[in-house]
DNA sequence: TAAAAAAATACAAACGTTTGTATTATTATA
DNA sequence: TATAATAATACAAACGTTTGTATTTTTTTA
């Protein structure tokens, strides 16, 4: 017998103990303006009931949704995975949810999501843009319509009124390629990300740096921008880089952790010992850099923490009173270079 | 100047038009009820104006939120997050957003999880029930209430009125291992999960089956089943399971891809050969077993695809006319052994 | 050109809460 | 015991839509 009984509502309640609705309400929020005696009477029945409460129209009477908007660029990719974990945790703790939302890679799936979002869902969003958002415009319509807005990792352009964070690309990159040649190396080669990512092109600058500041000689042979979205055509990509060289690296300094393990498979596959003959730099420590055989070298990145602090920083906007001005926030996260078997 | 201007509602357009509410209501829904000369004024109007939808009074009229709940025993595992990628695409296909959560493990958080999805912020909720999840009353009180439920992986009991969707553990270890001991194996390792899981109790059962069907000896120190439930950990039990065997093993069938990679590292470091002297096999193909050296055979389960069917069974309840007995239904979905290196 | 039919619009209730204000019931004070 | 003070409760508007029904306007028909 599958008879959908409608759900209880407050005034199924109050009229089954025949007070009014305010009272209810009020009684189940604990209001010291209802006796104690009729809030153990509402309580009760309430439960006898089997009431719950409904979280639309509370929202559309309080204004608040106590959801959080989060839109990154892709699912597959464990660093936003462990933002989201991140995010996810100071957000509950804080009686949030998140409705995450992916922009798989596009400018305009990006903005969709962020007109989705802007339709009253959330109470504020994070984001991660995406290397093809160059305009920040549509990120400035929702600030200036007073939505609390956190960005994180690939900021190429400052939004009046949200907040920043990001980590300090260009000076990780500089430290581990700066360890690579005072290990010696010589012929490093740089396997960097979509050049159109802020993010990418930190830490290329990064390497530049180092190269220079140590007068190490730069083969244009040995750098390479990893242009591909795909998991498989990222794999293609590294094996041809590394295919008909002339000049054979000593050192492979690599702009994700998933590059860094996809050089270290086709350099051992094609023969090269790590780290004898070749060591290898990832970035980021979400992939199995610590399980391959050997163990890769990396720049460990605070991922977790930068959810917490992305999350911490929209609740805190949220928090705000309305009338006072935001004032916009840019923290920068610091990285660790850990050392393991590659190098 | 942050003043924070009111949303724009109907009744703005509505006053500016000199009109009433319904009809603007009704000329944003394109109702052939109004005159199309209005319909004009009215769109004109309302991006004159900024008008953006309420998102949540829409709801509370409606009754629908469009938004599906997804709840997922922990995110660090990409099997879950695949899936949740499959529902994701399929949902927003149609026109639905998926909120999801952690029950980080915990019979617990999943109940709470469930309690707060009943709250009516969801039409339905797709669930992948934790080890710990032995009575399922709370499942039942949902789908009793008449939202539509989708459950998925570890399903321990059935549970009237949701849908399920399974894998053939059994069938597809029983495949892996007899392949094993075709090869010749015939000291067979196993590395399985939380026991308590019915996926790993099933895994277990496949190689139970192959084993006993082929006469090949279990070696008690050959089994373990991985109790942890973080990553580190697990590294420690696979190395302590291989540290002291008296009996080397000359194949191993892990019930995950991350088993299987940990199996390898902890082989490899040892100084034992793959596959010459010993084969491994994992059971999933989304970590990194094709990048390894030597890359890992493994079962591939369809898990983006599991995760679109899932929204698909819990999109068709939802689009079940409410009067209409659902019945329930149990989609089985085949894996696939995928031959590589390590065996 | 008046009545009937059709088209366009307006009214008002509903969705389930919250919350400010008004009212009633209770207790304290003189 | 009448009055003031306070406690408890009820009333009603508000949140921003949707939608059934009533009303008005326009068009068609005889």
């Amino acid at each position: 017998m599958t008879f959908k009984k409608r759900r209880v509502k407050l005034e199924d309640i109050a009229r089954h103990l025949n007070i009014s609705i305010a009272t209810v309400s009020r009684a189940l929020d604990e209001s010291p303006r209802v006796k104690e005696s009729t809030r153990e009477k509402v309580f009760k029945t309430a439960k006898a009931m089997g009431y719950m409460p409904n979280q639309i129209a509370k929202s559309l009477s309080s204004g608040k949704t106590n959801i959080i908007g989060v839109i990154i660029p892709r699912y597959d990719e464990p660093f936003f995975i462990e933002v989201c974990r991140g995010i996810d945790e100071y957000a509950r703790e804080h009686n949030y949810k998140i409705l995450i939302s992916s922009s798989r890679n596009s400018f305009e799936f990006e903005r969709d999501n962020l007109i989705a979002f802007e339709r009253g869902l959330v109470d504020g969003i994070i984001l991660s843009p995406t290397h093809e958002t160059e305009m920040f415009a549509h990120i400035r319509n929702i600030t200036r319509k007073g939505i609390p807005v956190v960005l994180f990792d690939n900021i190429r352009e400052e939004v009046p009124g949200a907040d920043h964070i990001l980590i300090d690309d260009d000076k990780a990159s500089f430290n581990a390629v700066e360890y690579l040649i005072k290990k010696g190396k010589k012929r490093i080669a740089f396997i960097g990300g979509i050049i159109e990512k802020k993010v990418f092109q930190d830490r290329y600058k990064g390497f530049l740096e180092a190269m220079k500041q140590y007068n190490v000689t730069i083969y244009d042979e040995l750098v390479m921008h990893c242009a591909s979205l795909d998991r498989d055509l990222e794999d293609m990509e590294i094996q041809n880089f590394f295919k008909n060289q002339k000049i054979k690296p000593d050192a492979v300094f690599a702009c994700t952790d998933n590059y860094g393990l996809l050089a270290m498979k086709t350099l051992l596959r094609s023969g090269r010992k790590i780290p004898e003959e070749v060591s290898v730099i990832g970035f980021g420590d979400l992939g199995l850099g610590a399980v391959f055989v050997p163990s890769m070298t990396c720049i460990a990145q605070p991922t977790f923490e930068m959810g917490q602090k992305a999350a911490a920083l929209l609740i805190d906007q949220l928090n705000e009173p309305s009338d006072v001005k935001h004032h916009k926030r840019v923290v920068k996260l610091a990285t660790n270079l850990i050392l393991r078997d590659s190098t």
